[in-house]
DNA sequence: GGCCATTTAGTTGTGCGCAATTGAATTGTG
DNA sequence: CACAATTCAATTGCGCACAACTAAATGGCC
């Protein structure tokens, strides 16, 4: 394994150098595994990480569960709307603020989590990793995310000044 | 930070715990590095991705672009089309089998190489990783991957048993 | 109080990801 | 050769992600 200095730049253009591309194979993998376990509950894994946020703080505005889940109303309103016909969640507008528009767990919404708590056990177990192993993954991709955010916003900013 | 033995289910759902949304944030977070850097190009993710194949490897079927990247005719299929509509990619039905469709540069695909050579090192230093650490990081989520392929083929199973 | 910028959800449109189905071509088997 | 099983691409339908836009409510400033 050669690393010459002129490296050809069909060397960094193969699919499978890309970071990116793995990191994208393992969240699509990660989805496989979701669906199936989170089949029994009726949940996508998107709405998932709503019932979450739901469980652990009680009632929450929608523009809380977007900075928590770094999701807009584009993607929440209509998985809310989901939620709210699947009868596990009921949404009301704010009385101090008519702007805001409270998510609610209803009865059946509440009672899932029963449920829902052996799912993260099965999720570790199918990892093959144990806890030290993600707790360390984990904090390496969130330096990741952060780096990559700032750099978007670095480059959005310089695209802008381009224009 | 006592991790007491009797650690109740709350901890086990808390969000920020569970490796999957980091993923799927440091996923999510590369989609925006990559949409700013593509817009030149005019091309998104996933239709680089099977540029890139075909820059390295000529012409491929629509089978073989999908093994590569884990992608169904369901993806690919109307991705194909929008890559053909922009005049970077022609699609032939093969004459040796005629289930198969060869998926070909054209002249303009081909010469958009030339602009993507440099986006490999524009998201690596995005990420501020070196080069080593990104490897490294990669061979991690590679392995999550094969366990995580492996559990949902076990989970399918087992589901599917129980039907 | 009146006006304007900001905040908050919702809507629309585009593209990806995946399950399920369809239809045509090919391969295997008797 | 005939027929069944398999392969391959396309299509349909659903849900998520995100950009761009709309509409209503709020807050600050004069």
């Amino acid at each position: 394994m050669t690393t010459a200095p002129d490296t050809p730049t069909t060397d960094w253009l193969r699919l499978d150098q890309q970071i990116c591309f793995s990191l994208n194979a393992a969240s699509r993998a990660f989805g496989g595994v979701y669906r199936v376990i989170l089949k029994d509950l009726g949940l996508t894994y998107p709405q998932y990480l709503v019932m979450l946020l739901l469980w652990e703080h009680g009632d929450l505005p929608v523009k809380k569960l977007g900075e928590h889940l770094r999701l807009d109303s584009g993607t929440l309103s209509p998985l809310l709307k989901r939620l709210e016909t699947a009868g596990l969640v009921r949404r009301e507008r704010s009385t101090r603020d008519e702007r805001s528009v409270e998510v609610r767990l209803t009865e059946e919404g509440a009672a899932l989590r029963d449920q829902a708590v052996q799912v993260p056990r099965r999720i570790v177990a199918a990892t093959g990793f144990d806890v030290d192993e993600i707790r360390q993954l984990r904090s390496r991709l969130d330096e990741l995310t952060t780096a990559l955010d700032a750099a978007t916003a670095a480059e959005t900013e310089t695209a802008g000044r381009r224009t």
